[in-house]
DNA sequence: TACAGTCCTGTAAGCGCTCACAGTTTCCCC
DNA sequence: GGGGAAACTGTGAGCGCTTACAGGACTGTA
């Protein structure tokens, strides 16, 4: 259809100077007169130049891309806004620079193999990785790779060496002060997969601000993070300890199955009960209550992913990040 | 860090046989023997060798990568379901074919120049387009270009060769319909945006199957598809038309905008004014009561774009297509 | 005037792959 | 056994760019 893009070549010829020279302007590097980059930038714009990302790549040995590989055994668990401000807080930094974005969705083992061959084809420079879960199979693949590959969040078995991470304890923590400092005694808390450094992370942080308090810490179920795991371990809780006045829910899912069975108990909240969740999603804001929760910088994540893969590329040295968690307030506390 | 990877040359050192053959038994082409078949494939075995990318784009003219471009003028609008959803049904696509999936995701100014470089760098084979917006400069961009283009969604100026849509008039009627089937006879709407091909075709929808019903269809708030324009819209309709006894918005945002408002007018819903919106997010089912909407094939639009791209390139010339929506029923009415 | 040191510029050898072309071998049928 | 067709294989010329390297043109100093 088009008509085939001007190459360096032409520009050179245009613009009267070497193919060299003309590179050299591109890739604004010294020992260009004035007058032949003034003849290269006419030529450019004259012809509507852009250079050949593939001949370059091939050249360079270097991809001007990332990928942003975000693995999970459940295609479900893309569908949730998480995912969404990942990616806008990404690319609001890619933005800032000439890279481009890949994306890898490794849902099933089919995706896996395709972020193999991308790692492998040098397709990319660098690699943002979402592993979902624990001991997941991508991080081993980076890893392999060589490629510089920052991880969003962290996995039990061992910390990578660049990752940023959601202050998991301390805005469990926060929230269960908050619980304390509203005159709540007896709080419980549903926890998420405790074999996650999420999930452990807001366990702990219960129990350090509940011992801290001097209070019971036994109040306890195990969940996994899911609506229906929420509800079950409502229920457990409701049964075990009848006494209990608060709940910290380690995720806006189990928070609103716990919400469920509390209703179905004729538990009011935040009278009888408060309830508190964490990760805010948009959910959050129209239960009934609406939930207080604590808000993840996700979009901060995906930020400070990008600006810490930005600068392994420069050949810096970045350090891993624990961004901070806000507690917010709303009806059912 | 890691050594340099094989080359195909090595490959074929080590295998044997020319380069040529090599290259033949990786893009399987015919004319090879068996014998220098399982010569190469075992080398290549034994190698871990991988195509370099860049060299195969540079000699093909191909770049085995898709960009999808999200375009909107207001960030957040990034940050809702339909965007992951849309991801997921393209990466389910991607992943059975080699292609790359590249994202960009149109923002700023700068985000829409950084998608004409791509465009013109030729780093793509073809374009996926979700201009969220009426007469959107990504689509004269990518139209411009000379790439295969496919649409989701259509705008109302004119309409692209190759999209993909919901069927938002017959998704309107259908709610409508339903609303009639179960009593209700003033029936008024509030619009989304009418200079969109979506506000239209919803609007047309509901005007469709209340007058082919010999009802009036002058019950009509205009909105722009926010919660805020929702409660807006359902005051004024309230004021207007307080006989009405039941609500199609034509958003689920401002189908909640206007659920407040009928719950502070002490309106019951469903028994008093029935409720139904379009655009099944989450949210929907966490509205107090849940809420009846029609339902976007979202993901399905997502595969299907990625489908007709993928015909494009081959070289075949699929058909445009229009996805079924569904309602689905819940509480509010 | 001679000479070293800077700047600038052109040249050409790759980067790793594909693909037309030509050459060789094999196959099949009369 | 001969002939042509078909199957296979190697060769080498690109694809469009970067980047040593080798000069050539100046500049300033002795």
């Amino acid at each position: 259809m088009t008509t085939r893009p001007p190459t360096l070549e032409e520009v050179a010829q245009r613009a009267g100077v070497s193919t060299g020279t003309v590179s050299r302007v591109i890739n604004n590097a010294r020992h260009v007169s004035d007058k032949s980059r003034r003849a290269v930038e006419k030529a450019i714009a004259e012809l509507g130049y852009v250079p050949n990302t593939a001949a370059r790549s091939l050249a360079t040995q270097r991809r001007g891309a990332v990928v942003l590989a975000i693995s999970s055994d459940d295609p479900a668990l893309f569908a949730n806004l998480f995912f969404a401000e990942v990616i806008t807080g990404v690319n609001a930094v890619i933005e800032e620079t000439d890279l481009q974005l890949m994306l890898v969705l490794a849902a099933s083992e089919r995706g896996r193999s395709r972020f193999g061959k991308i790692l492998q084809s040098r397709s990319a420079d660098g690699v943002m990785l979402l592993a979902l879960k624990e001991n997941d199979p991508l991080s081993t693949m980076a890893e392999d790779s060589g490629l510089p590959t920052v991880h969003g969040g962290r996995s039990l078995d061992r910390t990578p060496q660049w990752y940023v991470d959601a202050d998991n304890r301390g805005g469990a923590r926060t929230a269960v002060e908050h619980l304390i400092a509203a005159g709540r005694r007896n709080i419980a808390t549903i926890t998420g997969e405790l074999d996650t450094h999420a999930g452990q992370g807001r366990y702990m942080g219960y129990r350090e601000a509940v011992v801290l308090a001097g209070l019971s810490d036994q109040r306890v179920a195990h969940g996994d993070f899911s609506e229906a795991s929420g509800a079950a371990g409502m229920k457990l809780l409701l049964d075990d300890h009848p006494d209990l006045d608060a709940v910290f829910a380690a995720s806006d899912a189990m928070a609103i199955g716990a919400l469920d069975v509390l209703r179905e108990n004729g538990k009011r909240v935040p009278e009888d009960v408060a309830v508190v969740g964490f990760n805010d999603v948009v959910t959050a804001r129209n239960t009934q209550p609406a939930l207080t929760t604590v808000r993840q910088p996700i979009e901060a994540m995906g930020r400070e992913m990008t600006r810490m893969l930005v600068r392994l590329l420069n050949g810096e040295q970045p350090t891993s990040l624990i961004l901070p968690t806000e507690l917010v307030l709303r009806a059912s506390t």
